[in-house]
DNA sequence: CAGTGAGCGAGCTTCCGCTTGACTT
């Protein structure tokens, strides 16, 4: 132990009346109140709330319908301690300056904050001011500090008018579905129209029938030339082309077959210019993750914030790598547009630069407190930070960096040629047509490129040149068949998409309505694509019946313009909650008296028991799996829905194994303590046993298996079928596949946070891991 | 509220939107 020195005492006396004089900011992001720290030096303290620090109980309603929605707030629950050092700084600081971002949510947490501080007369207000940090640039932060304002009133109203509108919404129509359909249920303002685009999707294309349809594609050539040109029939007789058999088509490749020659009827050349994309917001950056790189919106969301707290770098120390990654702005400062300048005049020269800097329009509806997602210095080139970056953050951080740079070069210019061939002599008059395009000049296209939604098809590269009235000959033409394609199901990435043009969800919450949505088993994620589960399309179906003006994609829209409202002074957020309300309680007691329910019922299926050929119903397990059962006789059933979301009934599971009493096959059964074996025999046989998981067990000279068990408690292990006799025991589900170290069978699945899933040795001498492939 | 086996009651689910770490392997 050291002994403290007895001079230190005093020199942090010292230090401390200096630091009483400080200013104290706050801001939300202890990343960016490190970076605030670094640029405003000994004159101020800056410390982060890390969000909102204030909310409604999480346990009850917390708003008071008699008296105009007094909302009930206290400190969020492992928030104390950050709001006890906020009082503490406040209180030894000469002036504070709250610095939350500029817009709604901001302004709320602002507000809280003060709130907390000057409790107890600890601070005057006067000495309290609201600052609005757009972005975190040198003229950024000036801006912010020369003009300490207050705070401003009417932008809170608004918060808490659609926090309150929310927890009304929210807590007010879950338990409904806990009464009416199953416990733990949820609905909301966000989560249940996002359902409902995903189960009107799901009907979209349960509906659709494919319909098959002929295209013609014909391959032609120049006299003494080998350059092959393809061309698609366009026109017969005048018309567009529409053939819908293999007949139709044949008729007009017979037909086309007799010409002699073919003639170029027409030749259309277009100069196209593309501009670049707009620089990233949370929504784009997650789509293109998505399609280019795979990544979830959600492990997006993680490599980005690690990109934005930082790596470290020799000499620099930690660097944050982007700018603040939950935007809904593609606004750009200044200084990163002049970096960007320079950095594609040296790097391409000045063929490569728009004489002017593009801006980008913002969207209507955007918050606008933050930046677009770009990187903090263009100079840091990928390849020159690869090296401390994992694989994933450099492929997200390379994106962004392209996408940056690309928004400000000069726009592409490809050339497009289409050609018109006609054949000449022949029964019919059709046209054929081959389409080229050619990048003349790359511009942006250089270095990055947009990846597309679905698959557009891509002309072809170039067309050998010809001339018009040039004579071709026919080398090929034949017929494929085709069929048309019902809507794509939604994808995280697009469905995110489509919430953001409607204005529904937030940046900081796109990844986690997803979550929400598959936790509650109302979505499920199948080849990266969305689907409906059975209790999805219940809930959804309920909701829209009986909550149809909320449930809704425009609901949001006109909140956001009656909070706009608000926002000015032009509308009291009590008036606005009160207009609601009005409408929203006789939704919920009509649906309270009428809603179906379907705990005691069951939701009619449309199938017929095979025993009693009454109406089966579909009901869920405790496990939330859905089985079909008989409402008359003791039928129970698993099923799946085929491609049209027709019910089919499946057959008992069964396993290679017969009972020992009676002799008859063993079939997996579902109870409340989850699957088990039983006999099928039942009711005459009763035979049961746990069910195996296929795995012998391990121990020498022992004929058991590994069967999944539950402790007292609920929890879940894995054990020998021959305990007492053998006491082999897993806590962590055993999977039979050998260790490549020790040779052990088994290895045990293991989720850790920081490596995702696991593979570890089984045997505790042997200490060996590997991961899981992800999926 | 899935048919086992056993033995007991109690507590209690839920919203959206800001932010980060983390009780233990």
């Amino acid at each position: 132990m050291r002994k403290k020195c007895p001079l230190r005492g005093h020199k942090i006396a010292l230090l401390m009346k200096d630091t009483m004089k400080k200013s104290l900011l706050i801001v939300e992001s202890p990343t960016k109140a490190r970076t605030l720290n670094r640029y405003l030096g000994k004159e101020f303290i800056v410390k982060a709330s890390k969000g909102h620090v204030k909310d409604l109980p999480e346990n009850k309603l917390g708003v008071d319908i008699e008296h105009d929605f007094r909302p009930e707030y206290r400190i969020i629950r492992g928030k104390e301690k950050i709001v006890r050092e906020l009082r503490e700084a406040a209180k030894k600081a000469e002036t504070v300056y709250l610095g939350p971002d500029p817009d709604r949510e901001g302004e709320a947490i602002a507000w809280h904050v003060a709130e907390e501080i000057s409790r107890n007369g600890d601070r005057k207000p006067e000495n309290v001011y609201r600052v609005l940090f757009y972005e975190l640039t040198h003229s950024g932060i000036e801006q912010a500090l020369k003009n300490p304002g207050h705070l401003n009133r009417s932008l809170y109203e608004a918060q808490q008018a659609r926090r309150i509108l929310d927890r009304l919404v929210g807590y007010m129509i879950s338990p409904l579905l806990w009464q009416k359909i199953k416990r733990g249920l949820s609905a909301g303002r966000v989560q249940s129209v996002a359902l409902r685009l995903i189960c009107e999707r799901e009907r979209e294309i349960h509906r659709f029938e494919p319909r098959e349809y002929w295209t013609v594609e014909a391959t032609f050539k120049k006299k003494g030339e080998s350059a092959l040109i393809n061309a698609k029939l366009q026109k017969v007789n005048g018309k567009k082309t529409n053939l819908n058999s293999r007949e139709d088509a044949n008729k007009v490749i017979e037909a086309v077959k007799k010409a002699k020659r073919f003639i170029v009827s027409s030749i259309e050349r277009k100069r196209q210019r593309k501009n670049p994309p707009a620089p990233f917001i949370t929504s784009t950056l997650q789509q293109d993750a998505s399609r280019k790189l795979r990544f979830s919106p959600k492990k997006t969301m993680t490599l980005a914030q690690q990109l934005y707290e930082g790596v470290s770098l020799p000499d620099e120390g930690m660097v944050g790598l982007i700018t603040y990654m939950r935007t809904d702005s593609t606004r750009l400062s200044e200084e990163s547009i002049k970096a960007a300048r320079k950095f594609i005049s040296q790097k391409w020269g000045q063929d490569f630069l728009p004489s002017k800097p593009r801006q980008f329009k913002v969207k209507a509806a955007a918050q606008d407190a933050h930046e677009a997602i770009r990187p903090t210095d263009v100079f840091r080139t990928p390849e020159a930070v690869k090296p401390h970056l994992t694989p994933d953050q450099f492929a997200l951080y390379e994106l962004i960096w392209k996408r940056f740079v690309a928004c400000q070069m000069k726009q592409a210019s490809i050339a497009r040629t289409g050609i018109d061939i006609i054949p000449i002599d022949a029964e019919i008059t059709t046209v054929f047509r081959a389409t080229g395009s050619v990048v003349e000049f790359p511009g942006f296209m250089i270095l990055y490129e947009e990846a597309g939604d679905e698959n557009g098809e891509p002309d072809s590269a170039v067309i050998p040149s010809v001339k018009e009235e040039e004579i071709l000959t026919m080398i090929s033409i034949e017929g494929k068949q085709h069929f048309t394609q019902p809507p794509p199901r939604f994808t995280e990435a697009s469905l995110i998409k489509e919430l953001e043009q409607n204005g529904v969800g937030r940046p900081s919450t796109y990844a986690t309505i997803l979550s929400t949505i598959q936790d509650r088993k109302y979505v499920v994620l199948e080849d990266r694509t969305l689907r409906p589960t059975e209790l999805g399309f219940v809930v959804n179906d309920v909701l829209t019946k009986h909550f149809p003006e909320i449930i809704n994609v425009s609901f949001t829209a006109d909140m956001e313009r009656k909070l706009d409202e608000v926002e000015r002074g032009n509308y009291s957020f009590v008036v606005l909650l009160h207009e609601f309300y009005r409408h929203f309680k006789p939704m919920l007691e009509a649906a309270q008296k009428n809603m179906e329910n379907f705990r005691t019922s069951g939701v009619p299926s449309g199938i017929c028991c095979p025993e009693c050929s009454t109406e089966l119903t579909i009901r869920w397990g405790q496990n939330g799996d859905p089985f079909l059962a008989c409402p008359n006789c003791r039928f129970t059933s698993n099923y799946k829905r085929n491609e049209k979301g027709e019910i089919e009934l499946l057959q008992p599971q069964e396993v290679n194994e017969t009972c020992p009493k009676c002799g008859k096959p063993m079939i997996v059964k579902h109870g409340r303590f989850g699957p088990f074996l039983a006999c099928s025999g039942y009711p005459d046989c009763k035979t049961t046993k746990p069910l195996g998981l296929g795995i012998p067990c391990p121990a020498p000279d022992c004929s058991g298996e590994i069967v999944e068990r539950r402790s007292r408690r609920g929890k879940v292990f894995y054990g020998c079928s021959r305990y007492p006799n053998c006491s082999v025991v897993f806590n962590q589900k055993p999977v039979s596949q050998s260790c490549p170290q020790c040779g052990y069978p088994i290895m045990l699945m293991k989720k850790t946070k920081s490596r995702g899933e696991q593979l570890v040795c089984a045997n505790k001498e042997c200490k060996y891991s590997m991961p899981l492939r992800e999926s």
